[in-house]
Formats: C-alpha cells, structure tokens, sequence
DNA sequence: CGTCTTTGACCCGCGC
DNA sequence: GCGCGGGTCAAAGACG
C-alpha cells in the first residue's frame, strides 16, 4: 500500500494556482517503498551519493559545532512561536534569506538533475550547490528527498499576500507539495539520520511545510473568489476504528467541530454521503461532506464547502452533546450509518480534551496519536479525480511515515481552512494555534519513534522518563532555538534506541 | 438543558 | 412539465 495526498479546489483552479496544495512522495522510493533498514539503501544505484557516509554514528554526532554542522538554514531563524519576532509575518519573511543560506536557488531557472520524478518544475533544493542534510547524514535516494516534480508552480497570486518568501518560491517554480514532500522526506531521513542532524532537517522542512502550505491555501487572493463556494476535495483512507469494525467510519480530526446534518444515499454508490456544518461558531458557513470513495472503499472523500468565518476554536465545543460517548450505542448499534460515529470521533480528538476512551472501539487512528504505535497500513491520501495519475505520486511516504503523518497533513489542511495569517495581528495567533496542537506535527511524524523511545525511560525513574517527555515536547524537540540542543537528540538516539 | 445524531420531507437545479 | 439526484431542514430521540 503506498501513501500519497493531495487536495485540490474543486473546479478549474487548476492552472497552477492551488491544485498543487500538496503532492507529496514520489515513486523513488527503494524497494517496496518500505523504509529501508540502513541508510546505505537509501542510495539507487546510478545515482550520486549526495553525502559521504558517515564516518560513525558517533560522529555524525558529536561536536558542538551546532546547526552549522548540521547544514540547518533556518537555524537563524529562531523560533517562530517565540516573541523573537513581532509577527509571523516577520518569520516568515526571514525565511528565503535562511534559504539562500543553503543554496537555495533563488535565480529563476534552478539546475537540474534533482527531481527523480521527471522534468519540470523546480527545486526547492540545490543539491549541487550545498547539502541542506549535515555531514555525515545518509540521503535517501534523490527521487525521495528531492522535490516531487509537479505539473505547475504555485500561482503568484495564490501567495500574493507574502511576497518576501512567496516571490523567491514562484521564481523557482516550487510548489507546495514540493515542500511538503520534502517535509516529509524530512520525516524518513529523519529516522535514518543522528539526532542533530534529525532536529535540524525537522526544522527547517517542516516551518517550510507549515508555513507555505498554510500560505498556499490561504483564501486570500483571487482564487478563492469564486462565483461558485469554493471546494476543496481532500482523499484519505478511510480509517477504521482499533476494534476491527470494518464498518466503522472514522472521519479523521480537522480540529473544527462539525455537526452532522444530513445524511444522503448517493446514487451509484453503495455507500451514504454525510453532510456536516461546523458546529465551532453559528454563523459559521463551513461545511463538509464525506462520503467513501465509490471506487475505492478504503478512501473517505471529504468534500469542504465554505470557509469557517471564526477563529479555529482552541478547545472544540465542550457542550452537552459534544463530550458524550456512545459506547453503548456503538456496541448495540448495526445501523450502518456512519456520520455518527465519525463525528463521535471527531470531537473525541479534541486538543486540550485528554480522554480515556473506554471502549477500544472508539480509539481511533486520530486518537491514539500519542499513545500507541502505529500497526495500521499507511496512510493515504489522493485527488479523487486524478486518481490514476496521482497513484504514481507519494509512494515514497507511507511506510516510514504512516499514519501520523496522514494525521499531520489533515491538520495542515483543515488549518487552511481558518482565516490565514493576512495580517500581522493574525499571525501570532496562528503560530499559538499550532502550537495548541496536542499532536504537534514532529510527534505525528515522528511518533513511533518516540513512542517506542518512551518505555524505555521505563522502571519508575521519573527524572528520566520528564526528561523523555520533554523531549517530546514539540518545542522543545523542534528546538526552535539557534542550536540544536543535545536534549533533542538524546531523545531521538533513544528513540532509534528504543 | 443543550447539543448531538438520525432520518424522512422538502427544496432546488438540471436534463430530458 | 416531469423526474431525478443532491443538498438542506427540522422533528424526534439520545446523551451527558
């Protein structure tokens, strides 16, 4: 089973302007587009070894050169949730000169023999001018880590509104699922990587994943002023609930709360159509559908209309009908309706809400983010629409990142849909809304890992086991600040450890 | 009590 | 005009 997402605005936005929110994988992936067991096999044969390798694991390690060592761009960027800077705005802006740092090809017309994936396109890195991975980091296989080669670049006017990072990212031709492709080949060399060099990578790719996905998919622009409600169609594997029930729909969390409000059979499909209003504000308009896809039943179709008109509520409704659990309901129950559950699901996720689900039924893939490892089949995420020809994208992703990265992206998406950071009065809201993730997006990507690092600060030591829960914290990890700290590391070692 | 899901009815657009 | 399909409404019941 291969991973791939992607989303697109429903209609003829194609053309370059958001089509390419997000392509990410690719079709190099070594083997059976399973994570290979040593960096070695990172490397294809006939391609050029992009890094040495490294001289032992130590040694990738040790030295206290810092992010330098590391290659790490945007280590001078410091921390974007801190008050380092006045604004998002401002963090973002400092970015292409991070970039450039590394090579990144600010000209128009970047080289060439970087993408594995076919001509087009350009390159969100240099690799013949300057390694963004550290010294002593095995590559994945170029086709992996180097951007997916994408039909169009990103539309100026899709990032109108950032014209300091946006402009040297047109002039490039890179897209957004360029980035998060590499965002999350981040995320498998990551696993392969020492610790600093992991943080480093980590950092750099996922504030470009983040922050020029959510400036891509911002409603700003001329774009989403469409005569008709925009649409944005988002394909994911249907996940079913830990208890094994097949039928059991679990629509994945996208942080906002939804109510469902309808429900229609769909003619030529076999399976109902759900219809959910956001439920976070009243005079929010957001609404969505999901359904399951008809020519594929393993993939959940959800279909966003409308755009939320409120801010992106910190804690999801803890109203009256909005925490109960109907575990008896889905123990007695063979409706064989859906939207219940989902949205049951849905709400069972929220951030700041920690539950102890009582029924394994309702654990679900969104639920057991921080608390179990992995054991489902990879995620997956394609355009309905392109189904054929988007199947060949994104095979690189879904073994080594899996779920979580499935649940990184849905987040990523569903924040798209709030009120983007136009302004400078937004922006440190929206760094505080990422933060308020209780799945932060390295523990989405980077769970199992951790998750298998954290027994082993087992045996009562609490010292030790504070010590490895502050390192996964999210902050903490990322490590924001201009070096990256030994504590990360040590976290990541124990996780490889683990 | 407030909010939820469920579900049949209603409304609307589209094609014939 | 009619039928069909999709989208929404709203009443009823459930839940915490």
């Amino acid at each position: 089973m291969c991973d791939y997402f992607l989303q697109r605005m429903e209609g003829d936005q194609a053309g370059g302007d958001l089509t390419d929110i997000v392509r990410a994988g690719g079709g190099a992936m070594p083997g059976n587009a399973e994570v290979p067991s040593t960096a070695a096999e990172w490397q294809l044969q006939g391609e050029p070894m992009l890094f040495p390798p490294p001289p032992s694991s130590s040694d990738g390690c040790a030295g206290g050169a810092g992010a330098d060592v590391f290659g790490d761009p945007f280590a001078a960027l410091g921390d974007p949730f801190s008050s380092d800077y006045a604004s998002g705005a401002d963090f973002l802006d400092a970015m292409p000169d991070a970039m450039a740092k590394v090579g990144f090809d600010t000209a128009v017309g970047g080289g060439s023999g970087c993408g594995g994936g076919g001509g087009g396109g350009g390159q969100l890195l240099d690799m013949s001018r300057k390694p963004l991975l550290p010294r002593g980091v095995q590559m994945p296989s170029v086709g992996v880590l180097a951007p997916r080669v994408l039909p169009s670049p990103l539309s100026p006017r899709a990032i109108r509104p950032y014209p300091a990072l946006a402009g040297d990212m047109v002039k490039l031709g890179i897209t957004a699922g360029q980035v998060a492709g590499c965002a999350i080949d981040a995320a498998v060399v990551g696993m392969q990587m020492s610790p600093r060099a992991a943080g480093g990578i980590k950092r750099s790719l996922l504030v470009l994943l983040f922050v020029f996905l959510l400036r891509c998919t911002s409603k700003e622009g001329p774009s989403m002023e469409r005569k008709n409600q925009a649409r944005k169609v988002v394909c994911i594997p249907a996940p079913t609930a830990a208890g094994g029930r097949p039928t059991g729909e679990v629509v994945p969390s996208d942080l906002w709360a939804w109510r469902k409000y309808g429900q229609k059979p769909i003619k030529g499909s076999p399976y109902p159509r759900g219809y959910y209003r956001c439920s976070s504000s009243k005079g929010c308009s957001a609404r969505k559908q999901v359904e399951r896809s008809r020519t594929d039943p393993n993939m959940l179709v959800i279909t966003y209309t409308s755009e939320h008109n409120h801010p992106w509520p910190t804690q999801r409704n803890a109203l009256a009908g909005s925490t109960r659990n109907h575990h008896g309901k889905n123990s007695g129950s063979g409706s064989g309706s859906s939207g219940s559950k989902s949205s049951q699901n849905e709400r069972q996720q929220q951030p700041n809400v920690k539950e102890e689900p009582k029924d394994p039924a309702t654990t679900t893939t969104t639920s057991t983010i921080t608390t179990t490892t992995s054991t489902s089949p990879a995620a997956a995420w394609k355009e309905e629409t392109l189904a054929g020809s988007s199947e060949a994208l994104g095979r690189a992703m879904d073994a080594a990142v899996g779920d979580h990265s499935m649940e990184l992206m849905d987040q990523v998406f569903s924040e798209s849909y709030k009120p983007m950071i136009p302004e400078a009065g937004q922006s440190d809201d929206f760094f505080s809304d990422l933060a308020e993730l209780e799945s932060d997006p390295m523990s989405l990507i980077f769970s199992k890992e951790y998750m298998e690092a954290k027994p082993a600060a087992s045996g009562g030591d609490r010292a030790q086991e504070k010590a490895i829960t502050k390192d996964l914290d999210p902050f903490d990890m990322l490590d924001w600040s201009t070096t990256t700290s030994s504590a990360s590391g040590s976290s990541f070692e124990q996780g490889k450890r683990g």
